[in-house]
DNA sequence: CTCAAAATAGAACGATCGTTCGTTTTTACT
DNA sequence: AGTAAAAACGAACGATCGTTCTATTTTGAG
């Protein structure tokens, strides 16, 4: 229950299931999809087109679409594929980390560096939010599906650092994971349109402030309960990097 | 120099200028400039089409066109537009609270309330910052400059509030800025995009947190130094609401 | 009222979009 | 090799896009 991502990865056949399976079509079919996938990451879901998508596979526009029915499949497709990759390059070797804080730093730490080291590809996450938050169907069902499902996972985790006593035991999971959330938006939004050379490090130093709200807070009034202290630190100096990392 | 957020706010005439000024280009225009910053706000400045805004504004395509010249000047047209809105409603009577803390809260609070509270228009800013980040050109160079400016008043904030001893005297604004930048995307995503309903609440609980760390840092060795505490207090306890709103 | 200038309308353009259809090539299995 | 299914192509469709052109209407000052 706790290690898996998946939710909508039932995708046996997409539109049409071929009945003798062939393993061109599904050859080009993934390279299509590839292409779509460095595609929407620049010009957005929306700039997606399968005129475009044509000319970068070297096929006929009708060749791309026959692979998925309409254009909004194929931009579920997009999204779904977006999923996969994120589901085994983010969350999956995060797992591999000791449960609480550790594992949370794993998760945070590869979903900040997806965002800032490859600032040739935006985040399908963070641009398909805007760009459907007012546009109603399949594909903005199937974006709020993978995100919340991204955001379950991380709220699971601050869950467990919090019982593991790595986190004070009154952390509200959803205020801090908005929080950290709002950070890799904002370094999301410096690094990729401002273009601020900094911006990677604010996000580094943002969750550690985060983390000292939750670990021990600086309330004016220090009630410091002996036995969570001694867990937080505990939690604080073992994990300040990804382990060996496994995919 | 502190109290106006004006940048690229010369603009006399737009494209063409009309050498004996009739009052009625102007009238329409205004209006057909308000139905767009409405369309905008829905569909994203690339979803903006001369052909939709005629039909919003009962107009033939050519009467809309001719007032811009292209749809690229319509798109930096409204993004002026609403820097200008943004900045008589927000920034504006903001600068009418206390200097330092009091000031930066009225700031906030009005920022946020901006994107919260009508949901039925998206932050243009925000939505711009996605649609853009890969897209060279004059309206990204417009949008950036106006976020900037706005951004520039805010670090102005936080760095008067340091200077009234409201904030910890080592406090980073720009730091600071980016997280309590980073809590308003959170909402807008929260808000608009996944429709969760205590994302205000939650925006607002992170700017208190935000707060206390720069106030009154949670340091595991507490240097507290008397005289700022003092006035991180003062500060802390002034102004939890806005001053009573000028425009 | 007059009249030039400004504002709007209307039709058409080339381009691109997603999509459909009929044909041809390629694939994989007997 | 033969064959039926699958995959890819190429042309065309209707729609919409931004834009250009030429009329027509409306405006506002003399």
């Amino acid at each position: 229950m706790t290690d898996s991502l998946t939710l909508l990865n039932d995708h046996p056949r997409e539109f049409a299931a071929p009945q003798r399976p062939l393993l061109k079509g599904q050859q080009t079919r993934a390279a299509i999809l590839d292409a779509a996938l460095a595609l929407a990451s620049h010009m957005g879901l929306e700039g997606l087109s399968i005129g475009a998508l044509a000319e970068v596979t070297q096929m006929s526009k009708s060749g791309v679409f026959a692979h998925f029915g309409s254009r909004e499949e194929l931009q579920i497709s997009v999204v779904r594929e977006y999923h996969a990759k994120f589901e085994a390059e983010i969350f999956e070797p995060s797992m591999q980390a000791e449960r609480g804080l550790p594992r949370l730093r794993a998760m945070y730490d590869r979903w900040f560096k997806r965002v800032s080291v490859e600032i040739d590809a935006g985040c399908i996450y963070i641009s398909g939010a805007v760009e459907f938050d007012d546009r109603p169907g399949p594909v903005r069902d199937a974006l709020v599906a993978m995100v919340q499902t991204w955001h379950a996972a991380l709220e699971r985790a601050i869950r467990i650092a919090i019982d593991e006593g790595h986190l004070k035991h009154d952390t509200d999971p959803q205020q801090m994971l908005f929080e950290v959330h709002g950070l890799i938006l904002a370094l999301h939004h410096d690094a990729r349109f401002l273009r601020r050379p900094g911006a990677d490090a604010r996000a580094r130093a943002g969750f550690e402030n985060v983390l000292t709200h939750y670990i021990a807070t600086a309330t004016v009034t220090p009630v410091a309960d002996a036995a969570s202290a001694a867990g937080a630190e505990r939690g604080v100096e073992s994990v300040s990097s990804q382990p060996p990392g496994v995919p």
